[in-house]
DNA sequence: TGTACATCAGTGAACGCGCGTTCACTGATGTAC
DNA sequence: TGTACATCAGTGAACGCGCGTTCACTGATGTAC
């Protein structure tokens, strides 16, 4: 007697055309992983390899999703945008002016905290990318004006103050955590300092 | 009559085993060029053939000056720290506190001016180098630290605020630099109100 | 429902480029006598 | 002061590496009939 058995080998990574729903899942995971790699070690030190590396998938497909790396760190930038707009304005539109001052100080305070300079990658885009913009090109230049532009409006909204108080409050918050990491891990202390005199303010 | 005529080519790019002297000042100019370069466009970004280049030298002599890349950038580095301790020492040295507080509100001034927004480079080796330090090995991190701390005592005493207002005063400072120089080609505007509102404060 | 075929996400080798670094070489400087 | 020779800052070709990008290929999916 001779007996045959098929053994269907699904997704052993050999299999070709997967779903269509999956490739939107794939590409979603390579901005993920974009949007987390790139602000943890900015873009120049994060290769299209090691992002889709990160989303479990071999370089040479890239190109099916995006036109170019610049395209990537567009749209990984423009989705950390979003989610930081989400939670900005999400305090800005609260009614309740008590309800919303609470909500806005525990957002300063984990804004200005070591859990938020200890993290791997800092989830405001400003402290992420603002340090190299200058050197990124328009397209990109463009769409983070734009970012920081919406991400003032809500904070001042959020925040009840007068519109220079706000901005000037935001950049003591973004400047004290991009200082703070810097320093994070040779001076711990110094680094805390900072935060803390921010945090105060 | 023949007349020989023996024209000394100094200087002409093909004279070797130049002075010492003209050494000495050959590795200043790399330095210098580093210091500049490193400081608009951050580490990276500038090769090696670029620093000698700039200082009218091919790439191949680099390694007689320097044992590494890191190691230009260490010194460099330090070369800029130098400088920024140099401006803010000298108020904080100011014994007259009259003098003083007018040569602070000066110099905070020009910190947060559209002048030093539009320089190339940032003369204030914090708002060059602190975005991607946490990247950078740990000799140079440890010089950043070390300068960071130093420059704040010195910002500190020549504010004339207690400490943790002057931390606070001058992480508004950087952050505001920082900020208004990351959208100043796109939106000037809102660059300069950063500016104008930690002018303020 | 079944058949034939085009599509296209994924693979992995390959390309070209710029970079940090090394190297053989040059020849005036610096030094030992 | 003059002579002989080692030194070493500078040159430019070369190396190895990693990167962004391209390409031929695969084969299940999606589609037209």
């Amino acid at each position: 007697m001779i007996v045959i058995i098929i053994v269907k080998r699904h997704g052993d990574g050999h299999d070709m055309r997967i779903t269509s729903e999956q490739a939107r899942k794939n590409r979603d995971r390579v901005l993920d992983a974009a949007a987390d790699l790139f602000r943890e070690k900015g873009f120049d030190s994060v290769a299209v390899s090691e992002l889709m590396g990160a989303a479990g998938l071999t370089h040479g497909g890239f190109y099916n999703h995006f036109g170019s790396k610049d395209e990537v760190e567009a749209a990984a930038c423009a989705r950390v945008f979003e989610a930081s707009l989400a939670r900005i304005g999400a305090i800005a539109g609260i009614d309740d002016p008590d309800e919303r001052r609470r909500a806005f100080g525990a957002y300063r305070g984990r804004y200005v905290s070591t859990a938020a300079r200890d993290a791997p990658a800092p989830a405001c885009p400003m402290v992420a990318f603002a340090g190299d913009m200058a050197r990124r090109p328009a397209e990109l230049r463009h769409a983070f004006a734009e970012g920081l532009r919406a991400y003032l409006e809500a904070f001042t909204q959020a925040s009840g103050e007068d519109r220079a108080s706000a901005i000037r409050d935001y950049t003591t918050m973004a400047g004290a955590l991009i200082l703070a990491r810097g320093v994070a891990k040779e001076d711990p202390e110094l680094s805390a300092e900072i935060l803390r005199a921010a945090a105060e303010g």
